[in-house]
DNA sequence: AAAGATTGATTCTTCAATCTTT
DNA sequence: AAAGATTGAAGAATCAATCTTT
């Protein structure tokens, strides 16, 4: 027995903070789509995948790093992980090492190619990536970087509802 | 014969555009992928994709809309929206209409069933968010949401290089 | 028992080719 | 020729189960 028209929304009855978060996610999920993309498409001309890159420039500025640690990084699952940095071996451009102090554990670390490669194809990547987020000054991307960490930091952190389900049953 | 430290990156000899967007970059793939954790587990508990659940947001909010619409608005290959909204009128809640001024083109339309479901869910799916959210203030929230709907914007509109290409070629 | 990594099966998505209509 | 949609094949990522080490 709405009065309604015919045309509204549920969104329209939401809490100020549900309203603004939803359309906050929507324009993010876009945005990030949009220069995917792009970034994917770089990423293909060299032969890689976006998760590849993504392994790839996180240890050319980190150094070698736990796979774990990659892991969490790029926000990608456990088995993900082990495929990639095997393809990333098979490619010649990473290798594993062992870790010293934890047998269990393995490092992955740029070989000397894949140094090369990234030394190589960065700054050009990085070129297409400032032209692509053209539409905001330097200082305003600056700006939506801060708000973003902020953002990426806390949703990282909230645990998740299965994560509560399983605690919640553990104590 | 550089005379940098070892562990020197690329990145450092980065225009202050290109330093600029790249750090952007990640840090904007970053809190995509932590949100996208919370909102895909919500979207699982009803036995729906991310990308189904972004079809089902789309038509309510907008609507029927054609194929080709959609799948502009949630950025997927063009035989991925023909498989997801196959596996939405299977579960019942999309179904096809034809477009009477063009018979190449097809609408997708929530069934009532789909709308039932919609209206169910979406008040606590932006619940959800707002708390993964909660980092940022509502103001800060809008201020975000404008800046990324600039830079999503802009990034659609650049052509892609495969693009020029192509015109390049015919042109 | 828990953490780190790996494997195989499954699912999701894209890609290239095709059909129809404009 | 170009646009809209669909199909089947191929690729990429996740999931659940497993193995080793702590």
């Amino acid at each position: 027995m709405h009065s309604a028209p015919a045309n509204a929304t549920v969104t329209d009855d939401l809490s100020p903070d549900a309203s603004s978060a939803l359309h906050l996610w929507v324009i993010l999920a876009r945005a990030h789509a949009a220069i995917a993309a792009h970034a994917s498409e770089d990423a293909a001309r060299h032969g890689l995948t976006l998760a590849e890159f993504g392994i790839l420039e996180a240890l050319y500025h980190r150094g070698p790093l736990l796979l774990g640690e990659v892991q969490r990084r790029i926000l990608v699952s456990s088995g993900g992980i082990t495929f990639l940095v095997d393809r990333l071996t098979d490619k010649g451009l990473v290798e594993r090492r062992f870790c010293p102090s934890d047998r269990r554990a393995r490092y992955a670390a740029l070989t000397p190619r894949g140094q090369e490669l990234v030394a190589e194809i960065f700054p050009e990547h990085a070129k297409l990536l400032a032209k692509v987020m053209g539409g905001l000054s330097v200082p305003e991307q600056q700006m939506t970087a801060e708000l973003l960490r902020t953002l990426g930091l806390q949703a990282a952190g909230t645990p998740r509802a299965a994560d509560q389900l399983k605690h919640a049953v553990h104590g």
